[in-house]
RNA sequence: GCGCAGGUAGUCUAGUGGUAGGACAACGGCUUUCCGAGCCGUUAGCCCGGGUUCGAAUCCCGGCCUGCGCACCA
């Protein structure tokens, strides 16, 4: 069973009302896999959308998707397939296991690239044994990735994602030329990515098959800012940098102190805290903190985690990290592309050089078909002094100055070749689905009884209305259906419902956090009118059934009240 | 992966060698009709495998899952 012992009132709600459910519950289950159920399912499907909204739709951002199969290439030259193997050493004596590099580190303060000989000759020269004095096995490793293979027989190595960044950086070469070349641009990504956990805990918080939305974008390396920082630079927020010291602070002050390196940093943090707010997290809630040195990834030169309050503490739900050109730099080395964008100067930069000028005339007779060769690798060749010597196919040919003639030309250089830099905002939706239904959870008393609410943010609601006839038989049973499927006609997600006591359907609806219940009465076929009810205090207007779609419409993607649009109910 | 504690209907829980009980939820009916009302009825359960025993939900062993602590979380 899932969360049995001491499972909290909200995970209960979560699993009894359809929000997610373990996986392969029915033969036995599995940790760190969930399935979203419906509600879940739509309100992660629409925290996503709320998501390209923010870094899609209003960015000079483009959405691609890559399989969740990698190659093993991809992951040696991204450096997971070493540095996301971890060796592990285990004691005879007690049985704990540690991280090898950790625990040498630890004990004998020397800093170990991990491979498992290397760890075994350290074990060895310095006889190093258990805090509980036993002996270590062999050192063993601990991948962090799924692996499989490709096609038939034993097939080509492969591993699943263990982001999706990756699947972006090795489409890098056609992603720059769809954006014409132009820094800065930015690739997102949602989709799944898989990490083997050795012991996944915490219900969704660590899981081993995960929903990742990714931004790759990229800068100009020596131009990290962003032309819209301006609308985030004065907003306040909490951040904790890596000395432990917290700030509340605007994003402005904070790069103009140094605190947080660079603009574009700043900006993706303020956009991020705009993002999370906008899906109910709660800003008190919420801070920023950064990587301590020893904690940044293989890939980051810098790092800010959102974190977020909850019952287990707080939580990393976004890593902002500013992974440089590391990415790219290894994949052009590794697979032998030129990853890097040319960049004009806004004025071409004029320099006067010396240049060989071969005398073809002399070059000609005397070296016969090389000559040609030769005279072009005159032409590129750097020039000092009254001598050359080139190589021409492993010969060496001393050049004395009859052969050229030295001249001093004015070069143009209009651009140079950069390898972009990349921020990166990730994040763990999984995650921001459980926090935003933490922070939305709610108990109120509505007549001395007790009543639970989620108080989700309109636009997130898995179930955007509920059509109720107030008594459960005819009439209003026929004209609540036809009003149910009016609405969905308009696009809302609509539930019709008639079981039990009209003040029993609005508590369901409570609960999962419905904003707005229509109710069918007598008046209704007097004159065509119906109440909305307001999850959140209960209150009700009545309206006419004609105006509905266009009042839920607006009160869906809003935060106004009901009462700015009929006359309040009893 | 180690240690401790658990696993009984959808949910919460009682039962500790001999017919598995309740509450809530759900579903049907009657009744009521604007905030978890009432009555009647229905559906539905001992995590999996092995052992001990005439007989196991209960005792033993192994596994899986959940929670907590340690470790791990690039």
């Amino acid at each position: 069973m899932l969360f049995a012992s001491s499972m909290s009132e909200i995970m209960e709600m979560l699993i009894r009302r359809g929000f997610i459910w373990q996986s392969f519950e029915i033969y036995g289950g599995m940790a760190g896999f969930i399935d979203y159920a419906p509600l879940g399912n739509n309100l992660r499907r629409k925290i996503e959308n709320i998501w390209r909204e923010f870094f899609v739709i209003n960015e000079r951002v483009a959405e691609i998707d890559t399989p969740l199969i990698g190659v093993e290439e991809v992951f040696v030259a991204s450096g997971h397939a070493t540095s996301f193997v971890d060796i592990a050493i285990e004691c005879q004596k007690c049985g704990r296991v540690y991280r090898a590099d950790h625990y040498i580190k630890d004990k004998l303060n020397i800093e170990i690239n991990s491979s498992i000989d290397a760890i075994k000759e350290i074990l060895e020269v310095y006889d190093l044994k258990c805090e509980c004095d036993g002996n270590f096995s062999e050192p063993f490793s601990m991948n962090l990735m799924f692996s499989t293979n490709i096609g038939a027989g034993k097939g080509k190595k492969a591993f699943l994602r263990p982001e999706t960044a990756q699947g972006i950086f090795i489409a890098f070469k056609r992603i720059s030329n769809y954006f014409r070349d132009k820094l800065p641009f930015g690739v997102a990504q949602i989709g799944r990515a898989f990490r083997n956990e050795i012991s996944p805990r915490q219900g969704v918080i660590r899981l081993r098959e995960f929903n990742q939305a990714e931004l790759e974008f990229f800068v100009h390396p020596r131009e990290k800012k962003h032309s819209n920082f301006r609308e985030v630079a004065d907003d306040e927020l909490t951040l904790v940098d890596k000395f432990e010291k917290v700030h509340r602070i605007t994003l402005s002050k904070a790069v103009e102190r140094g605190i947080i390196a660079n603009e574009i940093l700043a900006y993706f943090i303020g956009k991020t805290r705009r993002f999370l707010l906008k899906i109910g997290i709660k800003d008190e809630k919420m801070r920023f903190r950064q990587h301590k040195d020893d904690e940044k990834a293989h890939y980051a030169a810098d790092c800010w985690d959102a974190e977020v309050l909850t019952s287990f503490g707080w939580i990393e739900v976004v890593g902002i990290a500013d992974r440089t050109d590391y990415d790219l730099s290894r994949h052009s080395k590794f697979s032998r592309e030129d990853l890097s964008i040319f960049i004009s100067y806004s004025k071409p930069l004029v320099v006067k050089i010396k240049k060989a000028v071969p005398k073809m005339d002399v070059l000609g007779p005397f070296f016969k078909s090389k000559a040609k060769k030769i005279a072009e690798l005159l032409e590129k060749i750097e020039f000092e002094g009254e001598k050359i010597e080139i190589e021409l196919e492993g010969e060496k040919i001393k050049l004395s100055n009859e052969f050229f003639e030295v001249k001093e030309v004015e070069e143009e250089i209009t651009g140079e070749r950069v390898i972009p830099h990349v921020i990166e905002p990730s994040f763990g939706l999984d995650r921001i689905s459980y926090a935003v239904l933490e922070h939305s959870f709610d108990k109120d008393i509505v007549k001395g009884e007790e009543r639970r609410v989620l108080r989700l943010k309109r636009w997130l609601a898995p179930i955007e209305v509920a059509v109720l006839p107030l008594l459960s038989k005819e009439p209003f049973t026929t004209k609540a259906i036809d009003i149910a499927s009016l609405l969905r006609k308009n696009g809302f997600y609509t539930d019709y419902d008639d079981s039990g006591s009209i003040g029993r359907r609005y508590r369901r609806y409570d609960e999962i956090g419905t904003p707005f219940c229509i109710t069918v009465d007598h008046q209704t076929f007097e004159d065509d009118t119906v109440t909305i009810r307001d999850r959140d205090s209960t209150e009700q207007v009545r309206v006419k059934v004609l105006d509905l779609p266009e009042i839920l419409k607006e009160l869906m993607t809003s935060e106004i009240g009901i009462e700015n649009f009929g006359k309040r109910f009893q």
